[in-house]
DNA sequence: GTTGAGCGTT
């Protein structure tokens, strides 16, 4: 009987697509005639902002696996959208273990990753709790696929890596170009091996005072430390969503992740051939770097000769403008100043 | 070449 016929339709994630450099004055009519060629639409959604405002993308789910894949063949840079800044993007719309990823990826840069422990649970403890046992929940669920070992590995290297050496500083690439989700910097660097700081090009790396303090005393930190200090116990939910947490930074150790207004560098002159992991090596003397970021052309994948680096206090900034600001390298000297902040001069 | 890009996942 009829009754028996029902098939169900295959699995959402087989026939919906992720849609990209839409314009962003383009409706989901515009959208629909567009993809209406290649199939059946069941769905067709403009993704927008709190304002309305497109966000240039959509997704748009078919009837089927086949018209979904016709339309990637057919449309995904096919065409640039009066607005856009590069061409169509078409593409299968992620998986819940794509977006959990995503979203860890967003709670890292948004949290950063200073004393996990002195999250306040104060006047909205009820509310954060519930938020951050929700987030222990996703995170443990993704901590199988958001390591692999070899990034464990890497992130355990890194660690290791003494302060100023020649291969670290001179040898080591800069970030190779995006289109991996390896880490930067640290998939592929060997551990350097070269103990001895020796001034190369005229740059002499001895950074102030790190008298007999062991490197690995300020390497170790970002803000992380391995384990918790005590109780080696159990997995609470909080307590596996901080290991979530310190997990994923030192996988993403140059990760963007801003200090606080007066942590954050802006340094200018760096010679071309320093990277993140230079940069980072460079400042590590004076605090725990939270973050490093060398900037690159995108075109031609060179350094732009400044970046920024975040620490976790303003008095490890301003230890590294007094000792860094006006260091002779080569020719030129590094400019060190605070990092104007992003809302500087807006008139109110 | 002078201050955190881009690509945006309900």
């Amino acid at each position: 009987p009829d009754s028996k016929r029902v098939i169900k339709p295959a699995a959402s994630w087989s026939r919906k697509l992720f849609v990209g450099m839409l314009g962003k004055q383009q409706s989901e009519d515009d959208v629909r005639r567009l993809f209406e060629p290649f199939g059946q639409i069941e769905e067709c959604t403009i993704l927008r902002g709190p304002d309305g405002a497109s966000k240039g993308c959509a997704f748009v789910k078919y009837g089927s696996h086949a018209e979904a894949q016709a339309a990637i063949n057919s449309l995904h840079g096919s065409q640039t959208m009066p607005g856009a800044s590069s061409s169509l993007v078409v593409k299968f719309a992620d998986t819940d273990k794509e977006r959990t990823l995503r979203r860890m990826h967003q709670m890292a840069g948004q949290l950063g990753i200073f004393n996990p422990m002195t999250i306040q649970f104060g006047a909205y403890g009820a509310y954060t709790q519930a938020i951050m046992q929700q987030q222990a929940a996703l995170m443990a669920a993704a901590q199988g696929t958001c390591l692999n070992p070899m990034a464990a590995i890497a992130a355990a290297q890194m660690q290791q890596m003494a302060a100023f050496n020649v291969s670290g500083l001179v040898a080591a690439p800069l970030t190779p170009s995006s289109g991996t989700s390896t880490p930067p910097g640290i998939s592929t660097a060997p551990v350097p091996s070269i103990a001895t700081p020796i001034g190369v090009n005229g740059f002499s790396p001895l950074p102030p005072q790190t008298n007999g303090q062991p490197a690995s005393e300020t390497i170790y930190t970002n803000g992380i430390h391995p384990y918790p200090a005590q109780s080696p116990t159990v997995a609470d939910p909080l307590q596996q969503a901080y290991a979530g947490m310190q997990h994923y930074a030192a996988a993403y150790p140059t990760a963007y992740r801003e200090g606080p207004e007066g942590c954050n560098l802006f340094i200018y002159h760096l010679p071309q051939e320093f990277g993140d992991a230079e940069l980072t090596q460079m400042f590590l003397p004076f605090g725990n770097v939270i973050s490093a970021k060398v900037f690159v052309d995108r075109a031609t994948n060179q350094s732009k000769c400044f970046g920024f680096v975040s620490f976790d206090n303003p008095t490890s900034a301003q230890a590294a403008i007094q000792a860094m600001n006006g260091f002779q390298i080569g020719m030129k000297r590094l400019k060190v100043q605070l990092k104007r902040p992003k809302d500087a001069n807006r008139p109110y």
